[in-house]
DNA sequence: GTGGTCTAGACCACC
DNA sequence: GTGGTCTAGACCACG
């Protein structure tokens, strides 16, 4: 089933949501080139979720070309350059750090705190591996 | 004079672009307890910006407990506790951390990966200090 | 149709009898967990009272956990946690009774005055229950 | 010195307050008739408000009949009739109740709820008396 | 002068 | 259609 879950109580638009769990599948491997992915009256029934938002999310990721559509069949994943699929990944982690540690300096936390935080984060995300 | 500005054109609501101003004065201690702050009217003049939406700004920084109103006189920082502040801060901080470290495991990252963005990031942040 | 009634001339702001008629209305469960309620302009148009007013109204409610908001679609009452209503409850009017009866003291009424002004407000606003 | 405060967080209107504070010294007899009280300017001065705050109060005490003036000298308590004192004390009390016992409703409390509660109120203000 | 409420009407993003 | 933001301008109570 769906890899993903709407929050509606995020303040997040739905259509971001979805685009962003699609990403994050390309982006990670779960979903390989020329893969289909569900229609959108499917995926609107799934999600409970107006088609109108799941059309958009879907023109969204097309022109940012993770999917491709083939009019009349559906929708389908599109083939990927790895390295800049690296690079995208790297560049997203680093704009989220780098908003959280603004946040952190804003409260004041010292820099040898924040890093205590993230080897605690760390250790238990990657633990034991 | 005022240690902030407005942008316009950011996307960010104006109102909260005001909130986050002085929320960041007060913890940082620039604005220090039952300081007054400037009047609704004049900082509405001085930033360009109708008085309404001001004072929703102030609204909100009086339920989130940073300032008190006293009316016919005006605003007023309020006191803060320090170590609530502290441990909310760190809590926050955490949670956002764990949020983007798990986003960057499922993009397949590293953990060495991540903490080189992070040292990266963090000197870039609190650099030469 | 609508339970509350806005009084124009009791001098109670009219976004405050909004916000009171609809906690009462959770509290009491007259409306349940993901309950849609009118929209701002509906309601605006119903009880002749300007869209901002009703905004202002429903934006403080959802701040104080009555209700959220899902933008394009429209409000809804937010899941309550009874117990934690239950014992904020009893906490309030046990404050407000102290405050009067120390009020009551200050006045030199007896303990027994005060009893028998309660058993008398009690029957009346509890009366045939 | 004075026997009450100015709480300037309450949002209840400074004069009122004050005019508060004088009602109830009258009512419990700790103010005496033809005893003067502080000039506009001392009572100012100590409370931190502002002369013309302190000039209203008085003005709304004398045209209930709490206080008389005697211009060029300053303001006294006036002879208070003992049994209107005393229905007046009844008639504040009841009204406060009455509120406090409304929003008690409101929030689903039982009446033998709230009589628990009251019994334990007074028995902490009327102790051992 | 100050804050607080309310109206009227505009524009935008989202569904 | 929905909510969300913002402006302009009015009126009131408080100090």
């Amino acid at each position: 089933m769906l890899w993903f879950k709407i929050n509606y109580y995020s303040g997040i638009p739905v259509y971001q949501q979805i685009i962003a769990g699609f990403e994050e599948a390309v982006i990670s491997g779960k979903l390989k080139a020329d893969e289909p992915i569900p229609s959108i009256r499917e995926l609107g029934k799934n999600l409970k979720v107006n088609p109108n938002t799941i059309a958009r999310a879907y023109r969204d990721l097309e022109t940012s070309g993770y999917v491709y559509s083939r009019p009349g069949i559906g929708y389908f994943i599109a083939a990927q350059n790895k390295q800049a699929i690296e690079e995208k990944a790297h560049y997203i982690i680093k704009e989220e750090l780098t908003n959280t540690i603004l946040t952190a300096k804003k409260y004041n936390l010292s820099s040898n705190n924040i890093k205590n935080i993230m080897a605690d984060v760390i250790s238990k995300v990657y633990g034991g591996e």
